[in-house]
DNA sequence: TCGATTACTGTGCAATTGCACAGTCCTGAG
DNA sequence: CTCAGGACTGTGCAATTGCACAGTAATCGA
């Protein structure tokens, strides 16, 4: 039996408070946060259990169980898809997978991962398929590779590029660690200004990589 | 600061009702339980959150979180030194340390980390300092990259490398990738006999590996 | 058109719950 | 000896909380 979209809303809200706090959301929680009557909060509970997705125990402040994908959030570690339209391409919610890795494992701790399409940095390391562990940072140091999100103003999709960050003045290249790849230059001024440029903006720096798999 | 032996008792408890039913207990349920009065149930909260191991949520019921990790080793993968004399090198408890990085990334299985300590396998986006998961198993295919046990006869010290498995009848190649070393021939039937060879197995199969930092 | 389901509002109650305050008993360090 | 801290008992209160019951409205397949 399948959620309802509202079911879902309620259940991710749950598992976000859970991993947020260490302890489930109460009738009241739900009710205060999403604006409507304990009540209502009661009764999507029982659809929620109805459905399996969660335990309830009887009389019990909070007593809800999580029964799909129980462990803890607190070590694991979202993997997000190459292409977003609309939503913030790092939004939890938009999630791929869930992953066990302790965070704390990279160096700052690690956001997100994401997943490399192609081979532009093998001489980094980094090869096709390899999952690398990103921090939420807004800016860069030369030198650093960096998660660069690029939008198609067009279609309005963003795009995660892993790169070599370099900056002087207003132009940032992004540079590959591949001879048979060009670097990609872009004018911080232009780019705020002109319609026609891809819009650029960096999503965090790498902090280290996962491959699951041996390589050929 | 250390727990007195009561606390410790306490602790566990909450960390066991939580595992078994996903949700932190009331004080009424610790008084219940340890038949002791409500009061005390929350002084000992208080003495647990005073020394770090929990978090409590004011005027929220059951508003308890743990914050050191409860986390089963059951997702947890021991990383083993390079050199080991004695017992054998892989034995859970020579473990230098415990990541949590689920086993089951891996494919097949990852049952410990070797952290590579060379730039002989570089070619295959192998760096110094990488952790590679292995996959406990005495064969190989040729063309696997293996974990290979190296016995010196003579300090009766055995070390672990990481390189590429060929065999061709009793001769088995240890390859690097990287032109600058060379490769390891070991002759399978001498090896057996003579004192001087260096005893060789193989301690497992490359499945992966993990970067806890950016290339430089 | 009917019934089932979803998604709510509104009210009320009894039990649960966190918390405050007042005490007791014991142990170990200064 | 004193004093602090741990480990409790006992009481009381206000807020929280789960839950029951009574409705409303919209949607949707039969």
């Amino acid at each position: 039996m399948s959620l309802t979209s509202r079911q879902l809303e309620i259940l991710s809200f749950i598992q976000e408070w859970i991993r947020e706090r260490g302890f489930p959301p109460s009738h009241g929680d739900l009710a205060e946060h999403f604006r409507f009557n304990r009540n209502a909060a009661r009764e999507h509970l029982l659809a929620l259990a109805r459905k399996g997705e969660i335990e309830l125990s009887a009389n019990d402040a909070r007593g809800i169980r999580l029964l799909k994908d129980s462990a803890p959030r607190q070590f694991e570690l979202p993997l997000f898809g190459n292409i977003a339209a609309g939503a913030p391409i790092t939004a939890p919610e938009n999630a791929q997978e869930w992953l066990r890795i302790d965070p704390d494992l990279f160096r700052p701790r690690a956001d997100f991962l994401h997943r490399v399409d192609g081979d532009s940095m093998i001489e980094a390391g980094i090869l096709k398929g390899d999952l690398v562990g990103i921090h939420h940072q807004a800016e860069a140091r030369n030198g650093d590779i960096i998660a660069a999100c690029l939008l198609d103003r067009r279609t309005g999709e963003e795009s995660i590029t892993l790169k070599r960050y370099r900056r002087r003045g207003s132009e940032v290249s992004l540079l590959p660690e591949n001879p048979r790849y060009e670097p990609l230059v872009i004018d911080l001024k232009r780019d705020a200004d002109e319609q026609e440029l891809p819009g650029f903006r960096i999503a965090g720096i790498m902090v280290g990589l996962f491959r699951p798999g041996a390589p050929g």
